[in-house]
RNA sequence: GCUCGGAUGGUGGAAUUGGUAGACACGUUGGACUUAAAAUCCAAUGACCAUUGCGGUCGUGCGGGUUCAAGUCCCGCUCCGAGUACCA
C-alpha cells in the first residue's frame, strides 16, 4: 500500500463529519478547555497559505487537549457583516447577503480541506438575522445602562439616582447623559460630492481619496459608546492575562492613563483649566495655550488681535487630522491679546492659539513650560517667548525634561520636583485653583457608521425622543433598499427605504435610526454566542457560559491588538457587571500568529522605454519594479516570458532585454491578490496534502513570528510522512508484529514524547515536527516493527497529521477515532540513567563528590577531567560554580 | 520622534536559558540502484589553512566589558521589522 493522501485524507475528513468526531459536549465530566480562533471575514479572494497557520497552530492543541482527557470547545463561524461584501455591492448591485453566503462556502470548503477539528455544529454568522438579534439586545443592555462610579461597575438605568427639582425634559436629558450607549454630536470628515463621511485614512491633503473633493470637519450626530468609563478596570486587568506583552503594551498605550492636575489660570474673571502632569514644572509656565476649538477663545480675544485669530481658527478648521500633524515640526499660532495669572508666581502671562493643542484631550488647553517640553519649547522659540528654567538638569541648553532639584522658584528651591508635585497641587487646592485629576488618550467609541452591511440599530425617535425597541421587535431586519450608496445628506442607504423607517406604535409615529453598527459589534460577543448558538431565549445559557467561560486560548493576528481586543473586553465587562456573564475577562490566553509574507517577484522597466531588462543585466539603467504572477517565475527566479503574455497581453509588445533567461527581482510583502504573490492552499493539499501543508507551515518557523512562504522546502516534510508510512507499509507488507521493543527504541519513543508533550503545551510546535522527524529517522535505522513503539508514535503525530495518523489506526486494528485516545504517558523510568556518586580529588587538594549518569569507572573520570581543558583551567583557579564537564554533560558537583 | 521586537551558514530555523554553536529541514555536490527517469538510499556541506593522515585558525550585525566559559549577561553603536503619532 503506498500512501495515497488524497483518499486518506478524504475519508477521514468524511469520516470526522459524519460521526460529530469533534462536538463539544455540554454535558461531560471532563474538565473543559475552550480553544477559539478569531473568526474570518469572509472576503472574496478566499483562503492564502497565510491564513490556516493560526487555525493550524489550534487545531494541533485541541486535538492535543482532547488526547489530554479535556472536553475541548473548539467552533468555528464567519464574521459575515462588513465592507467589502458592501462595496462590491455598490459596484455590482448584487446584495451582499448572496456574495457573502457564496464566500462562504469557499472559506467553509478551503477549511474542510485542511482537516481542522472545528464542532461545526455551532457555526455562526454574524449578519444572520438569529444572530444579529442578539447583537441588537446587547446594544440595548447597554443603552439601559449607566456606570455607577461608587460601585464601579455598570447598573440598569432603573437604579440612576435621578437629582430632584428637574423637569421632564431634563430628566430625559440627565439620563441619556449617563446610558453606556449614548448619542453625541462629534466631528466627521464629510465629503460634499461624494455625499458621505469619510475615514481619516480615507483624507490626503484636505481632498478624498477618491476623487480628489473637498473635505470638511463636520460636527453630525452619532452613536457612542462610554468605553471612557472602563478606562481603569480595561488598564488594571491587563495584568492578570496571559497574554503577549507588547499586546498588553499596546493596550496600555490606548488608555493613555496620565495623572496630574488641573490647574485654574484666571484671565481677569474668567478661568482658564489646563491639564499638567508637570505641575512641579509651574513656575517655568510663561505662556497658556488654547486649542483653535477653545469656546473662551471669543471672549478672551482682544479686539487688536480679533482679525488674526479669527482667520487661524477659520484657516485649522479646515484642515484635516493629517494636515495638522505634519505642522509637528513647524508649529503655528496666534496670540489672543490677553494675559492670564500664573496662580503660584502670579506673574502675567500670554495666551495663545495653536492647533499643537488638542482640543480633544485634557481641558483643550495647557500650560505651556518652554524649558521643559520640546513642544512648548520649540514654539517659544519660534515665537520669541520667555523661557524660565524651574529644574536643574546640568550645563545643557537645550530643553530638560528629566527630574532634578528645583531652581528660580523662590522659597521651594532646592525641593526635589518629584516632592513638588504634590506640595504644589496641595498648596493650590487649599485656594481652590487646582484638583488632582487623571486624564485618558481612550476616547469613547464612536458607534455608528452610514452603511447598509451591517446590524441596524434598535432605536426609534418621535421627535428628539428616543424610545428602544422591545425584546420581541427583534431581530430587527435589514430592509431591502434600492441602492447601497448613502444618500445625500449623509444618511445610511437604509434611509432610502421610507416603508421601513416610518413606524407606527400605539397611533404615536415614529422614525427609524438608520445607521448601523460597525463591524466590530458583531465580533465583540461571539465567543459567547458559541457556547448555546441554537438559543432562542438568551444569548446563551447562564450555566453553559459558566461551565464554558473564559476562552482558554484565543489565537488570532496581532492586527487585532487594541480595537477588537479591547471592545470585546469592554463588551464582556458590561455584560458580567449586568451579571450575564460569570468571568470579568473574555480571554485568559492569547497567542498572536505571525503572519506569513509572500515573495513577490518584479520585472524590471527602464524608465521611460518599453524595455524590460532582466534583473541581472541591469547597471546603471534606472528602473521602474513591476510586480508579475509569482507562478511565471521558477524557483531560480527565470521569468517564463511566454505564459506572462498568455495572461497579461499588456506585456504582448514589450521588448525582453535578457542572456540566457530572464531573471526577476524578488522581494519580501505582505501577502495580496494585487501583488500577485498569493499562494493557494488548495494547490498545494492537491499535490502533496493537508497533513503535509499542516507540518509543513508549523515548521517553517514559530507560530508567533512572521516569515516569508517557501514553497521549496516542503518536500522534506513531505518525506518524513512517507518515511513515517514505511515503518508500517513497506512494499505493500505490512510491517508491525507484536515483537518486544529493545531499550533504545523505548528509550528514543520516550524523549520524544516528553518533547513533543512540552513544546505543545509551550507553543513550540517547530521543533515538535523536528523531534518527530528525528524520531522516525532512528526508527527506521533501528528497523523498528515493535507496535509497542509504532502505536504511541502514531498517537503523537496525531495531532499534527490526523488524518495519516487516523489511517494507520485503523491499520493497527482499532475500531475507534485515535481522537480521544489517552495521549501517550512518559515512562522517566526508560529515561533516567543510573547515577553514582565518585569522589574526586585532583591535585590532592580539591576534594568533592560527582554525581555522575555515564558508565564510566573511576580511571576514566579522572582522565575525563583532566583531558577537558577548560575544566582544568577552571579547577586550577577558584571554584565560584559548582559543576565540571565530563563527556560533554554537566555535572553537578556535591560537595 | 517615541515604544516594543529582532539580527545565528547559500536558505528557513535549533541551541536544555551562561556550558561541544549551526539540531531538523531545504538547497548544493558526489555516489549507489536503474536502459533511462522518477522514487529511494548513502556520503560531504559555516569560512579559511593543511590535506597522506593527524589537525589548526577564525566564526552568532559592529565596538568594548564581566566570566574558567558569552549567540545567551552588562555598556555603547549600526541596520531591519512592527506599533504609535504633538495626549501636555
Amino acid at each position: 500500500m503506498k500512501y495515497d493522501f488524497r483518499n486518506i485524507e478524504k475519508k477521514w475528513q468524511k469520516y470526522w463529519l459524519d460521526n460529530k468526531t469533534f462536538k463539544a459536549d455540554n454535558n461531560s465530566g471532563k474538565p473543559k478547555y475552550y480553544v477559539l480562533d478569531m473568526f474570518p471575514y469572509p472576503s472574496g479572494s478566499g483562503l492564502h497559505v497565510g491564513h490556516p497557520l493560526g487555525y493550524i497552530a489550534s487545531d494541533i492543541f485541541s486535538r492535543y487537549k482532547r488526547s489530554k482527557g479535556f472536553n475541548v470547545l473548539h467552533p468555528m463561524g464567519f464574521d459575515s457583516f462588513g465592507l467589502p461584501a458592501e462595496q462590491y455591492a455598490v459596484r455590482t448591485g448584487q446584495h451582499p447577503k448572496k456574495t457573502t453566503e457564496e464566500n462562504i462556502v469557499r472559506f467553509r470548503d478551503q477549511l474542510d480541506k485542511l482537516g481542522l477539528s472545528f464542532d461545526w455544529d455551532r457555526e455562526i454568522k454574524t449578519s444572520d438575522s438569529s444572530y444579529y438579534r442578539w447583537t441588537q439586545w446587547i446594544f440595548l443592555k447597554l443603552f439601559n445602562s449607566y456606570y455607577d462610579h461608587d460601585l464601579n461597575k455598570a447598573q440598569p438605568i432603573e437604579k440612576l439616582k435621578i437629582p430632584k427639582n428637574l423637569n421632564e425634559k431634563e430628566i430625559g436629558s440627565f439620563i441619556d447623559s449617563k446610558r453606556l450607549a449614548y448619542v453625541d454630536t462629534i466631528d466627521v470628515n464629510w465629503c460634499e460630492e461624494l455625499g458621505t463621511v469619510l475615514a481619516n485614512e480615507e483624507v490626503i491633503g484636505g481632498l478624498s481619496e477618491r476623487g480628489g473633493f473637498p473635505v470638511i470637519k463636520r460636527p453630525m450626530k452619532q452613536w457612542v459608546m462610554r468605553i471612557t468609563d472602563y478606562a481603569d478596570r480595561l488598564l488594571d486587568d491587563l495584568f492578570e492575562l496571559d497574554w503577549p506583552e507588547s499586546i498588553k503594551l499596546s493596550q496600555k498605550n490606548w488608555i493613555g492613563k496620565s495623572e496630574g492636575a488641573e490647574i485654574k489660570f484666571s484671565i481677569e474673571k474668567k478661568f482658564i483649566k489646563v491639564f499638567t502632569t508637570r505641575p512641579d514644572t509651574i513656575f517655568g509656565a510663561t505662556y497658556l495655550v488654547l486649542a483653535p476649538e477653545h469656546p473662551l477663545i471669543n471672549e478672551i480675544t482682544t479686539d487688536k488681535y480679533k482679525k488674526s485669530i479669527d482667520e487661524y481658527v477659520e484657516q485649522t478648521s479646515k484642515k484635516s487630522d493629517l494636515e495638522r500633524q505634519e505642522n509637528e515640526k513647524n508649529k503655528t499660532g496666534v496670540f489672543t491679546g490677553s494675559f492670564a495669572l500664573n496662580p503660584i508666581s502670579n506673574e502675567k502671562i500670554p495666551v495663545w492659539i495653536s492647533d499643537y493643542v488638542l482640543f480633544s484631550y485634557g481641558t483643550g488647553a495647557i500650560m505651556a513650560v518652554p524649558a521643559h517640553d520640546e513642544r512648548d519649547n520649540e514654539f517659544a522659540r519660534k515665537f520669541n517667548l520667555k523661557i524660565i528654567k524651574v529644574i536643574d538638569g546640568g550645563n545643557k541648553d537645550e530643553c530638560y525634561t528629566g527630574n532634578g532639584s528645583l531652581i528660580n522658584c523662590g522659597e521651594y528651591d532646592g525641593i526635589d520636583n518629584i516632592k513638588f508635585k504634590s506640595i504644589v497641587v496641595e498648596k493650590l487646592e487649599t485656594i481652590n485653583k487646582a484638583t488632582k485629576r487623571t486624564n485618558y488618550k481612550l476616547r469613547d467609541w464612536i458607534f455608528t457608521r452610514q452603511r447598509y452591511w451591517g446590524e441596524p440599530i434598535p432605536i426609534i425617535y418621535n421627535g428628539n425622543k428616543k424610545k428602544a425597541l422591545e425584546f420581541n421587535d427583534l431581530p430587527l431586519e435589514l430592509p431591502e433598499v434600492e441602492s447601497y450608496l448613502p444618500t445625500k445628506d449623509g444618511l445610511s442607504p437604509l434611509a432610502r427605504n421610507n416603508d421601513w423607517i416610518n413606524i407606527s406604535i400605539n397611533g404615536v409615529n415614529y422614525l427609524r435610526e438608520t445607521n448601523t453598527m460597525p463591524q466590530w459589534a458583531g465580533s465583540c460577543w461571539y465567543f459567547l454566542r458559541f457556547i448555546d448558538p441554537g438559543n432562542n431565549n438568551e444569548f446563551a445559557n447562564k450555566d453553559l457560559i459558566k461551565y464554558w467561560m473564559p476562552v482558554d486560548l484565543y489565537i488570532g493576528g496581532a492586527e487585532h491588538a487594541v480595537l477588537h481586543l479591547l471592545y470585546s473586553r469592554f463588551w464582556h465587562k458590561v455584560l458580567f457587571d449586568l451579571d450575564y456573564v460569570s468571568t470579568n475577562e473574555p480571554f485568559k490566553k492569547l497567542v498572536n500568529q505571525g503572519m506569513i509574507l509572500g515573495n513577490s517577484a518584479f520585472v524590471h522597466r527602464i524608465k521611460n522605454t518599453n524595455d524590460f531588462i532582466s534583473f541581472d543585466m541591469i547597471k546603471d539603467e534606472k528602473t521602474q519594479k513591476i510586480h508579475v504572477d509569482i507562478s511565471f517565475v521558477d524557483e531560480k527566479n527565470r521569468l517564463n516570458i511566454e505564459r506572462l503574455k498568455q495572461n497579461n497581453p499588456e506585456f504582448n509588445d514589450v521588448n525582453f532585454i535578457k542572456g540566457k533567461s530572464f531573471y526577476v527581482s524578488r522581494d519580501i510583502e505582505k501577502m495580496s491578490k494585487s501583488k500577485f504573490n498569493v499562494v493557494n492552499p488548495d494547490a498545494i493539499c492537491e499535490q502533496y496534502g493537508a497533513d503535509t501543508l499542516r507540518m509543513y507551515e508549523i515548521f517553517l518557523g514559530p507560530v508567533e513570528q512572521a516569515k516569508p512562504w517557501n514553497t521549496s522546502g516542503i518536500s522534506g516534510v513531505h518525506n518524513f510522512l512517507k518515511k513515517y508510512w514505511r515503518l508500517f507499509y513497506r512494499n505493500d507488507k505490512w510491517m508491525v508484529t507484536e515483537i518486544e521493543p529493545s531499550k533504545n527504541e523505548l528509550k528514543l519513543l520516550h524523549k520524544t514524547i516528553k518533547k513533543i508533550a512540552s513544546d505543545i503545551e509551550s507553543f513550540s510546535f517547530n521543533t515538535c515536527v523536528s523531534a518527530l522527524m528525528i524520531c522516525v529517522n532512528e526508527l527506521t535505522n533501528l528497523n523498528c516493527k515493535s507496535r509497542k513503539i509504532l502505536s504511541p508514535l502514531t498517537q503523537i503525530l496525531y495531532p499534527f497529521a490526523p488524518h495519516v495518523a487516523e489511517e494507520i489506526w485503523e491499520s493497527l486494528g482499532h475500531k475507534n477515532t485515535i481522537t480521544y485516545e489517552p495521549f501517550p504517558q512518559v515512562n522517566e523510568s526508560y529515561l533516567i540513567e543510573e547515577t553514582k556518586n565518585y569522589p574526586v580529588s585532583f591535585n590532592g587538594k580539591l576534594r568533592f563528590n560527582i554525581s555522575l549518569s555515564l558508565n564510566l569507572d573511576d580511571s576514566e573520570i579522572k582522565e575525563a577531567i583532566l583531558g577537558d581543558t577548560r575544566t582544568e583551567r577552571y579547577l586550577k583557579g577558584s571554584l565560584p560554580k559548582r559543576w565540571v564537564i565530563i563527556q560533554n554533560k554537566i555535572i553537578n558537583i556535591v560537595h
